[in-house]
DNA sequence: AGTCTTATGTCTTATAGAAGATGGCAAATA
DNA sequence: TATTTGCCATCTTCTATAAGACATAAGACT
Protein backbone atom coordinates (compact mmCIF):
# COMPACT_ATOMS: atom_id res chain seq x y z
CA UNK A 1 0.00 0.00 0.00
CA UNK A 2 1.61 3.21 -0.72
CA UNK A 3 1.53 5.50 2.23
CA UNK A 4 1.12 8.79 -0.22
CA UNK A 5 -0.19 9.48 -2.96
CA UNK A 6 1.00 12.05 -5.17
CA UNK A 7 -0.44 15.62 -5.01
CA UNK A 8 -0.66 17.97 -8.02
CA UNK A 9 0.39 21.30 -8.81
CA UNK A 10 1.53 24.65 -6.66
CA UNK A 11 -0.77 26.69 -4.32
CA UNK A 12 -3.28 24.42 -2.32
CA UNK A 13 -2.26 22.07 0.10
CA UNK A 14 -0.20 19.29 -1.78
CA UNK A 15 -0.69 16.75 0.16
CA UNK A 16 -3.93 15.18 2.34
CA UNK A 17 -4.45 12.48 4.05
CA UNK A 18 -6.29 9.45 2.62
CA UNK A 19 -9.54 9.54 4.50
CA UNK A 20 -10.08 12.98 3.15
CA UNK A 21 -9.69 12.40 -0.35
CA UNK A 22 -12.10 9.54 0.70
CA UNK A 23 -14.47 12.26 1.91
CA UNK A 24 -13.94 14.62 -1.30
CA UNK A 25 -14.98 11.61 -3.25
CA UNK A 26 -18.35 11.04 -1.36
CA UNK A 27 -19.14 14.54 -1.82
CA UNK A 28 -18.65 14.00 -5.55
CA UNK A 29 -20.92 11.27 -6.05
CA UNK A 30 -23.56 13.01 -3.53
CA UNK A 31 -23.30 16.28 -5.73
CA UNK A 32 -23.45 14.09 -8.90
CA UNK A 33 -26.48 12.74 -7.36
CA UNK A 34 -25.51 8.92 -7.64
CA UNK A 35 -27.07 8.55 -4.29
CA UNK A 36 -30.04 10.34 -3.64
CA UNK A 37 -31.80 12.41 -0.50
CA UNK A 38 -32.83 9.70 1.80
CA UNK A 39 -31.31 7.14 0.05
CA UNK A 40 -28.72 4.42 1.67
CA UNK A 41 -25.15 4.84 0.61
CA UNK A 42 -23.03 1.58 0.02
CA UNK A 43 -22.07 0.10 2.70
CA UNK A 44 -18.51 1.28 4.56
CA UNK A 45 -16.60 -1.97 3.09
CA UNK A 46 -18.43 -1.74 -0.58
CA UNK A 47 -16.81 1.83 -0.30
CA UNK A 48 -13.50 0.84 1.02
CA UNK A 49 -13.16 -2.11 -1.92
CA UNK A 50 -13.91 0.06 -4.35
CA UNK A 51 -11.59 2.88 -3.48
CA UNK A 52 -8.83 0.19 -2.38
CA UNK A 53 -8.82 1.59 1.07
CA UNK A 54 -9.59 -0.44 4.63
CA UNK A 55 -12.98 0.10 6.03
CA UNK A 56 -11.61 2.50 9.14
CA UNK A 57 -10.34 4.94 6.66
CA UNK A 58 -13.56 4.99 5.31
CA UNK A 59 -15.49 5.17 8.27
CA UNK A 60 -13.69 8.67 9.32
CA UNK A 61 -14.35 9.97 6.07
CA UNK A 62 -18.03 9.38 6.18
CA UNK A 63 -17.82 10.54 10.43
CA UNK A 64 -17.23 13.85 8.95
CA UNK A 65 -19.56 14.23 6.86
CA UNK A 66 -22.54 12.82 9.24
CA UNK A 67 -21.20 15.38 11.72
CA UNK A 68 -21.29 18.06 8.73
CA UNK A 69 -24.96 16.58 8.59
CA UNK A 70 -24.38 15.84 5.01
CA UNK A 71 -25.20 11.83 6.01
CA UNK A 72 -27.56 10.07 8.49
CA UNK A 73 -25.70 6.61 10.61
CA UNK A 74 -28.20 4.24 11.55
CA UNK A 75 -26.43 1.31 13.50
CA UNK A 76 -27.29 -2.10 12.35
CA UNK A 77 -29.10 -0.46 8.88
CA UNK A 78 -26.88 1.22 6.66
CA UNK A 79 -25.90 5.45 5.89
CA UNK A 80 -28.04 7.18 4.64
CA UNK A 81 -28.02 10.37 2.52
CA UNK A 82 -29.58 13.45 4.40
CA UNK A 83 -32.51 15.01 3.51
CA UNK A 84 -35.30 17.71 4.68
CA UNK A 85 -38.13 15.60 4.04
CA UNK A 86 -37.59 13.86 7.83
CA UNK A 87 -40.66 13.49 10.15
CA UNK A 88 -38.84 14.46 13.37
CA UNK A 89 -37.78 18.04 12.60
CA UNK A 90 -40.66 19.65 10.42
CA UNK A 91 -38.02 22.50 9.41
CA UNK A 92 -34.17 21.66 9.89
CA UNK A 93 -33.14 25.24 9.47
CA UNK A 94 -35.98 26.72 11.27
CA UNK A 95 -34.85 28.32 14.92
CA UNK A 96 -38.15 29.21 15.48
CA UNK A 97 -40.13 28.10 18.98
CA UNK A 98 -43.09 28.50 20.71
CA UNK A 99 -43.28 29.79 24.14
CA UNK A 100 -45.64 27.09 25.36
CA UNK A 101 -46.35 23.73 23.72
CA UNK A 102 -44.49 22.88 20.47
CA UNK A 103 -44.44 24.76 17.04
CA UNK A 104 -46.76 23.57 14.75
CA UNK A 105 -47.10 25.54 11.93
CA UNK A 106 -49.16 26.11 8.78
CA UNK A 107 -48.49 27.43 5.27
CA UNK A 108 -50.34 30.02 3.69
CA UNK A 109 -48.50 30.55 0.14
CA UNK A 110 -49.32 34.27 -0.66
CA UNK A 111 -47.26 34.66 -4.22
CA UNK A 112 -44.81 33.25 -6.31
CA UNK A 113 -43.86 34.79 -9.83
CA UNK A 114 -40.74 35.02 -12.27
CA UNK A 115 -38.55 38.59 -11.90
CA UNK A 116 -35.23 39.88 -13.30
CA UNK A 117 -32.84 40.03 -10.18
CA UNK A 118 -32.43 43.08 -8.10
CA UNK A 119 -29.06 44.24 -8.17
CA UNK A 120 -28.79 43.90 -4.52
CA UNK A 121 -30.27 40.23 -4.53
CA UNK A 122 -28.48 39.28 -7.68
CA UNK A 123 -24.51 40.01 -5.49
CA UNK A 124 -25.42 37.88 -2.91
CA UNK A 125 -26.07 34.96 -4.80
CA UNK A 126 -23.21 35.69 -7.09
CA UNK A 127 -25.23 36.48 -10.54
CA UNK A 128 -26.16 39.17 -12.42
CA UNK A 129 -28.57 42.16 -11.67
CA UNK A 130 -31.14 41.10 -14.50
CA UNK A 131 -30.84 37.11 -14.77
CA UNK A 132 -33.85 35.58 -13.98
CA UNK A 133 -35.53 34.41 -10.74
CA UNK A 134 -38.68 33.24 -8.78
CA UNK A 135 -39.95 34.94 -5.95
CA UNK A 136 -41.76 33.60 -3.74
CA UNK A 137 -43.52 34.86 -0.51
CA UNK A 138 -45.61 33.29 2.24
CA UNK A 139 -46.99 33.34 5.68
CA UNK A 140 -46.62 30.73 8.40
CA UNK A 141 -49.44 30.24 10.61
CA UNK A 142 -49.00 29.17 14.09
CA UNK A 143 -52.97 28.35 16.01
CA UNK A 144 -54.87 30.30 13.83
CA UNK A 145 -51.88 33.55 14.12
CA UNK A 146 -49.49 34.86 11.74
CA UNK A 147 -45.94 34.37 12.77
CA UNK A 148 -43.65 34.56 9.63
CA UNK A 149 -43.40 36.21 6.43
CA UNK A 150 -40.93 34.66 4.46
CA UNK A 151 -39.84 36.23 0.96
CA UNK A 152 -37.88 33.81 -0.90
CA UNK A 153 -35.52 34.44 -4.25
CA UNK A 154 -34.20 31.47 -6.12
CA UNK A 155 -32.14 31.33 -9.21
CA UNK A 156 -34.43 31.01 -12.42
CA UNK A 157 -32.69 28.33 -14.54
CA UNK A 158 -32.36 26.30 -11.53
CA UNK A 159 -36.06 25.88 -10.43
CA UNK A 160 -37.52 25.92 -13.59
CA UNK A 161 -41.02 24.27 -13.35
CA UNK A 162 -41.36 25.60 -10.25
CA UNK A 163 -44.62 27.35 -10.19
CA UNK A 164 -48.05 28.49 -7.51
CA UNK A 165 -49.42 25.08 -8.42
CA UNK A 166 -46.40 22.69 -7.60
CA UNK A 167 -45.74 24.82 -4.38
CA UNK A 168 -49.94 24.33 -3.53
CA UNK A 169 -49.88 20.68 -3.94
CA UNK A 170 -47.04 19.55 -2.22
CA UNK A 171 -47.18 18.94 1.87
CA UNK A 172 -44.13 19.28 3.41
CA UNK A 173 -41.24 21.78 3.52
CA UNK A 174 -40.08 23.73 0.30
CA UNK A 175 -36.47 21.91 0.77
CA UNK A 176 -38.36 18.52 0.47
CA UNK A 177 -39.64 19.72 -2.95
CA UNK A 178 -36.28 21.26 -4.06
CA UNK A 179 -34.52 17.88 -3.20
CA UNK A 180 -36.98 15.86 -4.76
CA UNK A 181 -38.54 17.66 -7.64
CA UNK A 182 -35.16 19.66 -8.25
CA UNK A 183 -32.67 18.50 -7.63
CA UNK A 184 -31.11 20.89 -5.15
CA UNK A 185 -29.76 20.21 -1.78
CA UNK A 186 -29.71 22.39 0.55
CA UNK A 187 -26.68 21.63 3.21
CA UNK A 188 -25.76 25.04 4.74
CA UNK A 189 -26.79 28.05 5.85
CA UNK A 190 -25.92 31.48 6.88
CA UNK A 191 -28.45 33.64 8.87
CA UNK A 192 -28.49 37.57 9.32
CA UNK A 193 -30.26 38.33 12.18
CA UNK A 194 -31.66 42.23 13.05
CA UNK A 195 -34.60 43.59 15.13
CA UNK A 196 -36.61 46.19 12.61
CA UNK A 197 -40.03 47.77 12.77
CA UNK A 198 -42.45 46.52 10.79
CA UNK A 199 -43.59 48.55 7.58
CA UNK A 200 -47.23 48.94 6.27
CA UNK A 201 -47.34 45.62 4.39
CA UNK A 202 -45.52 43.44 6.71
CA UNK A 203 -47.91 45.08 9.88
CA UNK A 204 -51.00 43.87 8.10
CA UNK A 205 -50.29 40.47 6.82
CA UNK A 206 -48.77 39.74 10.44
CA UNK A 207 -51.42 41.38 11.81
CA UNK A 208 -49.56 44.04 14.06
CA UNK A 209 -49.49 48.11 14.85
CA UNK A 210 -47.36 49.11 11.99
CA UNK A 211 -44.12 49.96 13.97
CA UNK A 212 -44.09 46.69 15.78
CA UNK A 213 -39.99 45.44 16.14
CA UNK A 214 -39.78 42.19 14.40
CA UNK A 215 -37.08 39.98 13.89
CA UNK A 216 -35.46 40.02 10.21
CA UNK A 217 -33.96 36.88 9.44
CA UNK A 218 -31.99 36.78 6.53
CA UNK A 219 -30.88 33.58 5.50
CA UNK A 220 -28.24 32.59 2.48
CA UNK A 221 -28.82 28.65 2.20
CA UNK A 222 -25.57 26.55 0.11
CA UNK A 223 -25.64 23.38 -1.95
CA UNK A 224 -22.73 21.12 -2.47
CA UNK A 225 -19.53 23.10 -3.15
CA UNK A 226 -20.56 26.42 -0.98
CA UNK A 227 -23.07 27.47 -4.13
CA UNK A 228 -24.98 29.81 -2.98
CA UNK A 229 -28.50 28.98 -4.29
CA UNK A 230 -31.02 30.58 -2.19
CA UNK A 231 -31.95 34.12 -0.30
CA UNK A 232 -34.76 34.42 2.06
CA UNK A 233 -35.90 37.19 4.34
CA UNK A 234 -37.69 36.54 7.17
CA UNK A 235 -40.43 38.24 9.63
CA UNK A 236 -40.68 37.07 12.65
CA UNK A 237 -43.60 38.10 15.05
CA UNK A 238 -41.90 37.57 18.38
CA UNK A 239 -44.43 38.26 20.88
CA UNK A 240 -45.24 34.55 21.62
CA UNK A 241 -42.36 33.06 19.81
CA UNK A 242 -38.54 33.61 19.36
CA UNK A 243 -35.51 32.69 17.70
CA UNK A 244 -33.60 29.64 19.77
CA UNK A 245 -29.64 29.10 19.45
CA UNK A 246 -27.34 27.15 20.70
CA UNK A 247 -23.23 27.55 21.56
CA UNK A 248 -20.68 25.91 22.59
CA UNK B 1 -8.58 -7.58 27.61
CA UNK B 2 -12.07 -7.81 29.22
CA UNK B 3 -14.60 -7.01 25.75
CA UNK B 4 -17.49 -5.04 28.68
CA UNK B 5 -17.02 -3.68 32.09
CA UNK B 6 -19.77 -4.46 34.57
CA UNK B 7 -22.43 -1.21 35.02
CA UNK B 8 -24.37 -0.55 37.99
CA UNK B 9 -27.82 -0.14 38.86
CA UNK B 10 -31.03 0.14 36.75
CA UNK B 11 -32.49 2.69 34.90
CA UNK B 12 -29.98 4.21 32.39
CA UNK B 13 -27.78 2.44 30.11
CA UNK B 14 -27.14 -0.38 31.55
CA UNK B 15 -23.58 -0.61 29.42
CA UNK B 16 -21.67 2.21 27.97
CA UNK B 17 -18.91 1.91 25.21
CA UNK B 18 -15.44 2.07 27.04
CA UNK B 19 -14.59 5.23 25.12
CA UNK B 20 -17.16 6.63 26.84
CA UNK B 21 -16.53 5.83 29.99
CA UNK B 22 -13.52 7.18 29.61
CA UNK B 23 -15.08 10.59 28.22
CA UNK B 24 -16.90 10.87 31.50
CA UNK B 25 -13.97 10.20 33.63
CA UNK B 26 -12.01 13.44 31.87
CA UNK B 27 -15.31 15.41 32.63
CA UNK B 28 -15.72 14.51 35.86
CA UNK B 29 -11.90 15.83 36.47
CA UNK B 30 -11.99 18.76 34.31
CA UNK B 31 -15.06 19.53 37.18
CA UNK B 32 -12.86 19.05 39.93
CA UNK B 33 -10.81 21.15 38.54
CA UNK B 34 -7.98 19.16 38.42
CA UNK B 35 -6.66 20.36 35.31
CA UNK B 36 -7.14 24.29 34.74
CA UNK B 37 -8.25 26.72 31.88
CA UNK B 38 -5.30 26.56 29.20
CA UNK B 39 -3.65 24.17 30.98
CA UNK B 40 -2.20 21.08 29.20
CA UNK B 41 -3.92 17.82 29.71
CA UNK B 42 -1.84 14.51 29.87
CA UNK B 43 -0.76 12.66 26.83
CA UNK B 44 -2.69 10.40 25.41
CA UNK B 45 -0.82 7.39 26.55
CA UNK B 46 -0.65 8.81 30.06
CA UNK B 47 -4.18 9.04 30.09
CA UNK B 48 -4.43 5.30 28.68
CA UNK B 49 -2.38 3.90 31.22
CA UNK B 50 -3.91 5.29 33.93
CA UNK B 51 -6.99 4.06 32.91
CA UNK B 52 -5.80 0.60 31.30
CA UNK B 53 -7.16 1.20 28.10
CA UNK B 54 -5.65 2.10 24.61
CA UNK B 55 -4.08 5.01 23.54
CA UNK B 56 -7.05 4.83 20.61
CA UNK B 57 -9.75 4.87 22.91
CA UNK B 58 -8.68 7.80 25.08
CA UNK B 59 -8.39 9.37 21.36
CA UNK B 60 -12.04 8.86 20.47
CA UNK B 61 -12.96 10.28 23.70
CA UNK B 62 -10.85 13.22 23.32
CA UNK B 63 -12.16 13.55 20.30
CA UNK B 64 -15.58 14.17 21.63
CA UNK B 65 -14.46 16.45 24.12
CA UNK B 66 -12.96 18.41 21.34
CA UNK B 67 -16.08 18.12 19.13
CA UNK B 68 -17.94 19.60 21.91
CA UNK B 69 -15.01 22.48 22.73
CA UNK B 70 -14.82 21.48 26.13
CA UNK B 71 -10.85 20.75 24.73
CA UNK B 72 -8.28 21.60 22.45
CA UNK B 73 -5.75 20.12 20.36
CA UNK B 74 -2.34 20.78 18.93
CA UNK B 75 -0.66 18.49 16.99
CA UNK B 76 2.72 17.99 18.34
CA UNK B 77 1.95 19.82 21.17
CA UNK B 78 -0.81 18.33 23.32
CA UNK B 79 -4.29 18.54 24.38
CA UNK B 80 -5.60 21.57 26.50
CA UNK B 81 -8.64 22.50 28.33
CA UNK B 82 -10.49 25.16 26.22
CA UNK B 83 -11.27 28.55 27.94
CA UNK B 84 -12.46 31.88 27.09
CA UNK B 85 -8.83 33.91 27.26
CA UNK B 86 -7.79 32.81 23.80
CA UNK B 87 -6.63 35.91 21.77
CA UNK B 88 -8.12 34.37 18.33
CA UNK B 89 -11.83 35.63 19.07
CA UNK B 90 -12.13 38.23 21.82
CA UNK B 91 -15.39 37.03 22.67
CA UNK B 92 -16.15 33.11 21.98
CA UNK B 93 -19.70 32.96 22.54
CA UNK B 94 -20.91 36.73 21.02
CA UNK B 95 -22.45 36.29 17.37
CA UNK B 96 -22.27 39.65 17.17
CA UNK B 97 -21.06 41.25 13.45
CA UNK B 98 -20.17 44.83 12.27
CA UNK B 99 -21.86 45.09 8.68
CA UNK B 100 -18.18 46.16 7.86
CA UNK B 101 -14.65 46.02 9.51
CA UNK B 102 -14.52 43.47 12.21
CA UNK B 103 -15.68 44.25 15.45
CA UNK B 104 -13.83 45.90 18.24
CA UNK B 105 -15.93 46.29 21.14
CA UNK B 106 -14.61 48.66 24.41
CA UNK B 107 -16.69 48.18 27.16
CA UNK B 108 -18.09 50.06 29.86
CA UNK B 109 -19.16 49.11 33.29
CA UNK B 110 -22.65 50.76 34.17
CA UNK B 111 -23.26 48.55 37.71
CA UNK B 112 -22.35 46.15 39.67
CA UNK B 113 -24.09 45.29 43.00
CA UNK B 114 -25.52 42.46 45.27
CA UNK B 115 -29.17 41.73 45.26
CA UNK B 116 -31.89 39.13 46.08
CA UNK B 117 -33.11 36.90 43.66
CA UNK B 118 -36.09 37.90 42.14
CA UNK B 119 -38.34 34.68 41.19
CA UNK B 120 -38.13 34.88 37.28
CA UNK B 121 -34.31 35.14 37.35
CA UNK B 122 -34.02 32.16 40.52
CA UNK B 123 -36.65 30.13 38.31
CA UNK B 124 -34.39 30.21 35.12
CA UNK B 125 -31.38 29.45 37.71
CA UNK B 126 -32.84 26.81 39.47
CA UNK B 127 -32.79 28.50 42.66
CA UNK B 128 -34.53 30.08 44.88
CA UNK B 129 -36.60 33.64 45.42
CA UNK B 130 -34.65 35.87 47.50
CA UNK B 131 -31.49 33.99 47.44
CA UNK B 132 -28.59 36.31 47.08
CA UNK B 133 -27.08 37.09 43.57
CA UNK B 134 -24.99 39.51 41.36
CA UNK B 135 -26.55 41.50 38.87
CA UNK B 136 -23.81 43.61 36.63
CA UNK B 137 -25.14 45.88 33.93
CA UNK B 138 -22.42 47.07 31.34
CA UNK B 139 -22.27 48.92 27.48
CA UNK B 140 -20.48 47.60 24.56
CA UNK B 141 -19.06 50.42 22.50
CA UNK B 142 -17.94 49.87 18.97
CA UNK B 143 -16.40 52.92 17.15
CA UNK B 144 -17.83 55.38 20.28
CA UNK B 145 -21.20 53.93 19.49
CA UNK B 146 -22.47 52.03 21.99
CA UNK B 147 -24.03 48.65 20.37
CA UNK B 148 -25.20 46.02 23.58
CA UNK B 149 -26.31 46.94 26.89
CA UNK B 150 -26.23 43.94 28.57
CA UNK B 151 -27.86 43.18 32.03
CA UNK B 152 -26.00 39.90 33.95
CA UNK B 153 -27.29 37.65 36.87
CA UNK B 154 -25.23 35.65 38.64
CA UNK B 155 -25.19 33.08 41.84
CA UNK B 156 -23.99 35.05 44.78
CA UNK B 157 -22.57 32.64 46.56
CA UNK B 158 -20.49 31.29 43.07
CA UNK B 159 -18.87 34.91 42.67
CA UNK B 160 -18.18 35.88 46.69
CA UNK B 161 -15.39 38.43 45.57
CA UNK B 162 -17.13 39.85 42.64
CA UNK B 163 -16.96 43.59 43.05
CA UNK B 164 -16.93 46.60 40.46
CA UNK B 165 -13.00 47.09 41.26
CA UNK B 166 -12.62 43.64 39.86
CA UNK B 167 -14.55 43.95 36.89
CA UNK B 168 -12.97 47.36 35.89
CA UNK B 169 -9.49 46.34 36.64
CA UNK B 170 -9.62 42.99 34.34
CA UNK B 171 -8.50 43.63 30.86
CA UNK B 172 -10.55 40.80 28.73
CA UNK B 173 -13.72 39.07 28.93
CA UNK B 174 -15.51 38.29 32.06
CA UNK B 175 -15.89 34.62 30.95
CA UNK B 176 -11.97 34.87 31.27
CA UNK B 177 -12.39 36.28 34.69
CA UNK B 178 -15.18 34.02 35.99
CA UNK B 179 -12.65 31.37 35.20
CA UNK B 180 -9.02 32.40 36.82
CA UNK B 181 -10.90 33.99 39.53
CA UNK B 182 -13.86 31.85 40.58
CA UNK B 183 -13.17 28.76 38.61
CA UNK B 184 -16.72 28.49 36.81
CA UNK B 185 -16.37 27.67 33.34
CA UNK B 186 -18.61 28.66 31.04
CA UNK B 187 -18.50 25.93 28.55
CA UNK B 188 -22.26 25.69 26.98
CA UNK B 189 -25.37 28.69 26.30
CA UNK B 190 -28.92 28.69 25.04
CA UNK B 191 -30.03 31.80 23.58
CA UNK B 192 -33.32 32.87 23.27
CA UNK B 193 -34.16 35.90 20.81
CA UNK B 194 -36.94 38.40 19.93
CA UNK B 195 -37.16 41.52 19.04
CA UNK B 196 -38.31 44.46 21.27
CA UNK B 197 -39.32 48.31 21.51
CA UNK B 198 -36.16 50.32 23.30
CA UNK B 199 -38.01 51.64 26.58
CA UNK B 200 -37.16 55.02 27.79
CA UNK B 201 -33.74 54.00 29.86
CA UNK B 202 -32.75 51.81 27.04
CA UNK B 203 -33.08 54.11 24.40
CA UNK B 204 -31.05 56.86 26.56
CA UNK B 205 -28.08 54.88 27.28
CA UNK B 206 -27.88 53.05 23.70
CA UNK B 207 -28.87 56.93 21.76
CA UNK B 208 -31.34 55.66 20.16
CA UNK B 209 -35.05 57.31 19.92
CA UNK B 210 -38.14 55.65 22.30
CA UNK B 211 -39.41 52.48 21.09
CA UNK B 212 -36.81 51.86 18.34
CA UNK B 213 -36.45 48.19 17.19
CA UNK B 214 -33.96 46.12 19.46
CA UNK B 215 -32.46 42.68 19.38
CA UNK B 216 -33.44 41.27 22.81
CA UNK B 217 -31.11 38.35 23.65
CA UNK B 218 -31.13 36.30 26.42
CA UNK B 219 -28.28 34.00 26.98
CA UNK B 220 -28.20 31.16 29.69
CA UNK B 221 -25.16 29.60 30.49
CA UNK B 222 -24.16 26.23 31.36
CA UNK B 223 -20.90 24.62 33.78
CA UNK B 224 -19.79 21.50 33.55
CA UNK B 225 -23.44 19.00 34.60
CA UNK B 226 -25.29 21.04 32.81
CA UNK B 227 -25.24 23.67 35.60
CA UNK B 228 -27.39 26.69 34.48
CA UNK B 229 -24.52 29.28 36.12
CA UNK B 230 -25.79 32.57 34.51
CA UNK B 231 -28.61 34.90 33.07
CA UNK B 232 -27.95 37.42 30.96
CA UNK B 233 -30.13 39.60 28.82
CA UNK B 234 -28.35 41.25 26.00
CA UNK B 235 -29.95 44.44 24.02
CA UNK B 236 -28.22 44.67 20.67
CA UNK B 237 -28.60 48.27 18.60
CA UNK B 238 -28.48 46.35 14.73
CA UNK B 239 -28.34 49.45 12.78
CA UNK B 240 -24.89 48.95 11.48
CA UNK B 241 -24.45 45.46 13.30
CA UNK B 242 -26.31 42.06 13.13
CA UNK B 243 -26.39 38.85 14.90
CA UNK B 244 -24.56 36.11 12.78
CA UNK B 245 -25.81 32.29 13.27
CA UNK B 246 -25.12 29.43 10.60
CA UNK B 247 -27.51 26.27 10.18
CA UNK B 248 -26.28 22.82 8.96
C1' DA C 1 -47.58 -17.94 14.90
C1' DG C 2 -43.45 -17.80 17.27
C1' DT C 3 -38.52 -18.68 17.61
C1' DC C 4 -33.97 -19.26 15.72
C1' DT C 5 -30.42 -18.59 12.42
C1' DT C 6 -27.96 -16.03 9.26
C1' DA C 7 -26.50 -12.22 6.49
C1' DT C 8 -25.24 -7.55 6.39
C1' DG C 9 -24.88 -3.30 8.18
C1' DT C 10 -22.33 -0.01 11.70
C1' DC C 11 -19.67 0.37 16.16
C1' DT C 12 -15.79 -0.46 19.23
C1' DT C 13 -11.20 -1.44 20.41
C1' DA C 14 -6.33 -2.32 19.56
C1' DT C 15 -1.84 -1.70 17.19
C1' DA C 16 1.70 0.27 14.26
C1' DG C 17 3.70 3.80 12.02
C1' DA C 18 3.62 8.86 10.14
C1' DA C 19 3.76 13.83 10.97
C1' DG C 20 4.53 17.91 13.87
C1' DA C 21 6.90 20.36 17.85
C1' DT C 22 10.64 21.04 20.92
C1' DG C 23 14.97 21.08 23.20
C1' DG C 24 19.80 19.52 23.46
C1' DC C 25 24.10 19.02 21.41
C1' DA C 26 27.72 19.28 18.24
C1' DA C 27 29.72 21.26 14.20
C1' DA C 28 30.23 25.40 11.43
C1' DT C 29 30.84 30.25 11.41
C1' DA C 30 32.01 35.15 12.63
C1' DT D 1 35.17 32.89 22.32
C1' DA D 2 30.45 33.67 21.21
C1' DT D 3 26.85 32.70 18.00
C1' DT D 4 24.53 30.47 14.68
C1' DT D 5 23.13 26.41 12.21
C1' DG D 6 21.71 21.83 11.51
C1' DC D 7 20.88 17.24 13.15
C1' DC D 8 18.70 14.15 16.19
C1' DA D 9 16.17 12.12 20.11
C1' DT D 10 11.88 12.27 22.10
C1' DC D 11 7.73 13.96 23.08
C1' DT D 12 3.09 14.92 21.22
C1' DT D 13 -1.07 14.11 18.12
C1' DC D 14 -2.52 12.14 13.58
C1' DT D 15 -3.39 8.45 10.16
C1' DA D 16 -4.26 3.77 8.61
C1' DT D 17 -5.54 -0.93 9.21
C1' DA D 18 -7.52 -5.13 11.16
C1' DA D 19 -10.56 -7.94 13.99
C1' DG D 20 -14.36 -8.77 16.67
C1' DA D 21 -18.75 -6.93 19.01
C1' DC D 22 -23.31 -5.12 18.53
C1' DA D 23 -27.78 -3.92 15.87
C1' DT D 24 -31.16 -4.91 12.54
C1' DA D 25 -33.96 -7.38 9.32
C1' DA D 26 -35.36 -11.23 6.76
C1' DG D 27 -35.86 -16.03 5.94
C1' DA D 28 -35.80 -21.00 7.85
C1' DC D 29 -37.57 -23.87 11.02
C1' DT D 30 -40.45 -25.78 14.57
Amino acid sequence: MPPRQEAVASGGPLFSPLYLQIKRLIITSLQAGEWKAGDAIPSEQDLAGRFGVSQGTVRKAIDELAAENLLVRRQGKGTYVATHAEQKVQYRFLRLMADEGPVALERQLLDCKRQRAPAAIARRLQMRAGEPMVEVRRLLHSKGQPVVLDDIWLPGDLFKGLTTELLNQHKGPFYELFETEFGVHMIRAEEKIRAVAADAESAALLQLPLGAPLLSVERLSFTYGDKAVELRRGLYSTDSHFYRNVLN
